[in-house]
DNA sequence: AGCACGCCGACT
DNA sequence: GTCGGCGTGCTC
């Protein structure tokens, strides 16, 4: 007897013998214990058993089972081959993301910890009743609640709409605990920075035992255990989590919920498989017979757009909750005061000025600036030198703390040079502002006042970013300074003033959805603002003071946004009018890799047609010493993927059985961010 | 993805 | 005369 196995690496599958004495344990969905290559073991999972023995090649026996059953069930098999083939990866890519780390050891010493702690694990887990005292719904929340529930009844997908502030984390409450009352399970998806303590607790007084909370830097023993209860047959009836939550296994599943949909977090990026949270915790409720609720203060395009196509339901909240004002928005015109000379730094007078005021009154403020470090870099002053990473195509950003420049794409860092390696002169400029130096003028200009920053340098962990915003919540400091994060954060009561530093650099970024980002991450950011009694105040300062785009996002015309946008991405044919998928290239031989793209351009465009466009470099041209050439496919909407699947595999495989592709790596990126 | 095998510089 | 650099090739 053989089995083919699926291991947590970038192929589908391998076949192995059976040892007889081992035949009758080894079922579809149990791991087991394999060798690979010279001296490597790996933990698989059992795709299938049979009798086909492969042809040309030496085969190797199971070595173990760890499972007396199965630990994937047949709906996660159905969604990692869905997964698999709509995101363009092998299934071992898939079963990689799918199990926590701990159920995948691949040495003898942790193969033996897994056994200790899997049988560690009893399910006497006692039902317990939650608490059914939920605080009750404003006459607005009840409303929203109900068309909801009327949505639902023809609708598998529903957006719910809903101004910052208008309390749609209780409507959600209401929603699941009416589907446990059913006996269905939940799942409640959380951008990971969105899932604080705070919301945690929250629930957790609620829900109590019967939620299960899935987070990414959770240890792997906790990961396991929140696994292998969900494989129990007393599961958590409610999961809150992250992204890769959606990988655990169900058994009822009644409600999806997807918080903050709008959020990029929810495509990993890296590596395979590239999905999307959203669009798949869609699929995984369907399956399911399941509902999806999506909820956002600023839908993406895409999800807006099926729910003006009558797709998804569509369910709108417009009123704060307490009837909290928004806030107001003034445009300061940085051109005008550039020329006049009477910036300061990245700050305007009137900026300056609606600070003073603000800190004078004892009021906190939130700045907003787009990039981390102190500069985006240095310049020579004598010959104009740059200093660029050695292994990518982008220059080294300045932090000044430490003294030293990064590499904002793979992390090579070195020292500030002490004389140009070009002339040999010593004096450097900073060009653009990072959070660093914004901190640094701050200092300048506002005496007295405290400081914290958060970004990517001081809020690395999950423990630093709370720490961060509970500091700031009992105004240990009376200004944050910092990069998208701090539009994440929670509501803070003392914060009268957010300033946006420069809106343009978000705006001018080359990417169709630069129009759409800038609109959902100012609305976020200016959200933070005047949370109690008071009506906040937003700076935003930008050079383009006139244009539409800033008019929309002042007035938080949503609706005008979307409409232009929508015209420009069906004329030029970008979604959700077609389907994107990226197809990549990379080598180290920046040559060979040009005729290499060239070549497969060729080979698409001769099935695909002008469906093809490029192949070209892509802004950042060269990452961990290897080139990238990027290859874009505009695919109707209506065209079977599987079939695109196959025509790209195909082409593919034509590519690596050239012997000049030897080292040529390819793969894809479907529905890009 | 890992990891072994393989061919060229700085050390005993 | 060896140890080790990471280039490239394969994994049932």
């Amino acid at each position: 007897m053989f089995a083919d196995i699926t291991l947590p690496i970038p192929f589908d599958s391998f076949t192995y013998l059976v040892p007889p004495d081992l035949e009758a344990r080894v079922m579809r969905g149990c791991r087991v214990v394999v060798p690979l290559g010279k001296n490597k073991i790996y933990t698989g999972v059992v795709l299938s058993t049979h009798n086909n023995a492969p042809q040309g090649v030496e085969i190797k026996a199971i070595m173990e089972v760890l499972d007396e059953r199965p630990v994937v069930n047949e709906q996660q098999f159905t969604f990692w081959q869905w997964i698999a083939n709509y995101y363009l990866c092998p299934l071992g890519d898939v079963m990689k993301a799918g199990l926590p780390g701990a159920m995948k050891p691949t040495d003898e010493k942790a193969l033996k910890a897994s056994s200790r702690k899997r049988k560690a694990i009893k399910s006497d887990l006692s039902p317990s009743a939650w608490a059914g005292q939920l605080s009750p719904l404003s006459p607005a929340q009840q409303k929203a609640f109900d068309e909801i529930e009327v949505s639902f009844l023809d609708k598998n997908v529903t957006l719910l709409h809903g101004v910052t502030s208008s309390g749609k984390t209780e409507i959600y409450i209401h929603l699941i605990d009416k589907c446990l009352q059913q006996g269905k399970q939940v799942l409640y998806l959380l951008p990971e920075i969105a899932l604080t303590t705070q919301i945690t607790e929250r629930l957790r007084c609620i829900f109590g035992d019967k939620m299960g909370v899935y987070h990414s830097k959770f240890t792997d023993g906790q990961r396991l255990e929140v696994y292998q209860r969900q494989a129990s047959d007393q599961p958590y009836q409610l999961i809150l989590g992250v992204r890769s939550s959606i990988f655990l296994p169900f058994q009822s599943l009644g409600l999806v919920i997807v918080d903050e949909e709008h959020e990029q977090s929810y495509k990993q990026q890296e590596p395979a498989p590239r999905y999307h949270a959203r669009n798949a915790a869609i699929m995984l409720a369907q399956m399911f017979k399941a509902k999806t609720l999506l909820g956002t203060a600023t839908p993406s395009f895409e999800v807006y757009h099926w729910a003006r196509k009558k797709l998804y339901g569509y369910v709108q909240l417009t009123q704060r909750y307490r009837n909290m004002q928004l806030p107001t928005i003034e445009v300061v015109d940085t051109k005008e005061a550039k020329r006049k000379r009477l910036m300061k730094g990245a700050f305007s007078p009137r900026l300056i000025e609606v600070m003073k005021n603000a800190l004078e009154r004892k009021e906190q403020i939130i700045l907003f600036q787009n990039r981390r470090g102190f500069s985006s870099f240095i310049e020579c002053k004598t010959c104009g030198w740059v200093p660029r990473c050695p292994h990518c195509d982008v220059t080294l950003t300045l932090h000044k703390k430490t003294s030293t420049m990064t590499c904002h794409y793979c992390g090579y860092t070195t020292r500030i040079p002490e004389r140009c390696p070009a002339c040999e002169e010593s004096k450097f400029v900073d060009i653009g502002t990072g959070t660093e130096k914004v901190e640094e003028q701050i200092a300048q200009l506002f005496e007295g006042a405290t400081t914290l920053r958060m970004d990517l340098d001081t809020a690395t962990t999950r423990a630093q970013f709370e720490r961060i915003i509970s500091d700031f919540s009992t105004h240990k400091a009376d200004i944050l300074v910092g990069t998208q994060m701090v539009t994440k954060g929670l509501d803070f009561d003392r914060v009268s003033v957010v300033g946006i530093l420069d809106a343009d650099t978000m705006l001018n970024l080359p990417d169709f959805r630069s129009y759409e980002r800038t609109f959902q991450t100012l609305s976020q950011v200016a959200g933070r603002a005047g949370r109690n009694n008071t009506a906040g105040h937003v700076i935003l300062q930008t050079r383009s003071a006139d244009s539409d785009i800033i008019r929309q996002i002042t007035q938080n015309d949503y609706w005008q946004m979307f409409c232009t946008q929508m015209e420009e991405r069906q004329m030029f044919k970008y979604p959700p009018f077609v389907r994107l998928i990226y197809v990549y290239l990379r080598h180290k031989d920046n040559e060979l890799l040009e005729h290499l793209a060239d070549d497969m351009g060729t080979r698409l465009r001769a099935v695909f047609g002008d469906r093809v466009l490029g192949p070209d470099s892509p802004p950042v041209g060269r990452i961990h010493s290897l080139y990238i050439r990027k290859i874009m496919l505009k695919i109707e909407r209506r065209a079977s993927i599987e079939k695109v699947r196959q025509h790209l595999l195909a082409i593919q495989q034509q590519m690596q059985t050239m012997p000049i592709a030897k080292n040529l790596n390819i793969y894809y990126d479907v529905d890009p961010l």
